[in-house]
DNA sequence: TAAAATGTTCTCTT
DNA sequence: AAAGAGAACATTTT
């Protein structure tokens, strides 16, 4: 799920209850996989501490403490975060919990265990350990430009590179490059001035109507692709409703770009070179 | 049951 | 130095 949108939505919901509260106690079931610290470390940071705001690059959220250091939450490819205060509302998958001074728990859900959480000095050295580009919703038409001239091989796999810029994922970067109109093997370093600008479009476009929506990606709008990928297969879902072409009903294709699962519309993103 | 999965990082090669 | 390919990581779900 933690795509930049997710991430942006875990910040809001981290935001709205767990600002303020004194840290008495955090717990991890995995430590030495999941936290970039020793347990002792963390909890030297944590305890006693409070969270006092919260900021975003790309798929990490950081959160600020009272001290001034930064905790540094990366969600891998399944976390989560869930509060709450009796064991009944306990989540599956609890990997590490940070108790507060209210009774109340914050709670980083992860079945796949590939997220990841540490503790930083500032918000600079972990954009840099961490070797980020500008985040997704930030980065100008003119950077896009020159990030992508540098490359050799497709568009996909460079969109999806945090270095050049943070936040695309595997589900949104199909979407982005359906609706640029721009078939994803297509040489990065080749994409002309009107794609470049169509592309930058997409990228906002979609990162923003998916905030909007709570990364609930059964929400986004019908002229979305997003509606071919598997997880559509609710109980009342029609049997394969989704997979055709939104725009000119062309069957979409499922192929594998840079090792990746890649979904698009054979007829909408032409492959031209 | 085997396969596939929203991500990153490390190693090896070019 | 930098970019790409491929494997590894751990676990769950279909």
């Amino acid at each position: 799920m933690p795509e930049l949108p997710e991430v942006e939505t875990y910040r809001r919901y981290l935001e709205e209850t767990s600002l303020n509260h004194k840290i008495v106690d955090f717990t991890a079931v995995d430590p030495k996989r999941q936290l970039l610290e020793p347990l002792e470390v963390m909890l030297k940071e944590l305890k006693g501490r409070k969270f006092i705001s919260t900021s975003r690059i790309g798929k990490n959220l950081l959160v600020s403490l009272d001290s001034g250091k930064i905790l540094g939450l990366h969600f891998g490819m399944t976390g989560d975060l869930h509060y709450y205060r009796i064991p009944e509302d306990a989540p599956r998958f609890e990997r590490a919990t940070f108790y507060f001074d209210n009774g109340f728990k914050l709670a980083f859900v992860d079945s796949r265990k590939f997220g990841r959480i540490g503790i930083w000095e500032n918000e600079t050295l972990l954009k840099t350990a961490k070797k980020l580009g500008p985040d997704a919703l930030e980065i100008s038409v003119e950077e896009l430009a020159t990030g992508l001239k540098r490359r050799k091989g497709p568009i996909k796999p460079a969109l999806l590179d945090q270095q050049l810029l943070a936040g695309i994922g595997n589900w949104l970067v199909d979407e982005i490059l359906f609706q640029a109109g721009i078939h994803p093997e297509i040489s990065a370093a080749t994409l002309s001035d009107p794609e470049l600008k169509r592309l930058a479009e997409a990228i906002k476009y979609v990162l923003e109507t998916s905030i909007a929506q709570e990364a609930i990606y059964r929400e986004l709008p019908t002229s979305f692709l997003i509606h071919a990928r598997e997880w559509d297969t609710s109980p009342h879902a029609e049997k394969d409703a989704h997979k055709n072409c939104p725009e000119c009903k062309t069957p979409i294709e499922k192929t594998e770009v840079g090792g990746r699962a890649t979904y698009l519309c054979p007829n909408c993103q032409k492959h031209k070179n």
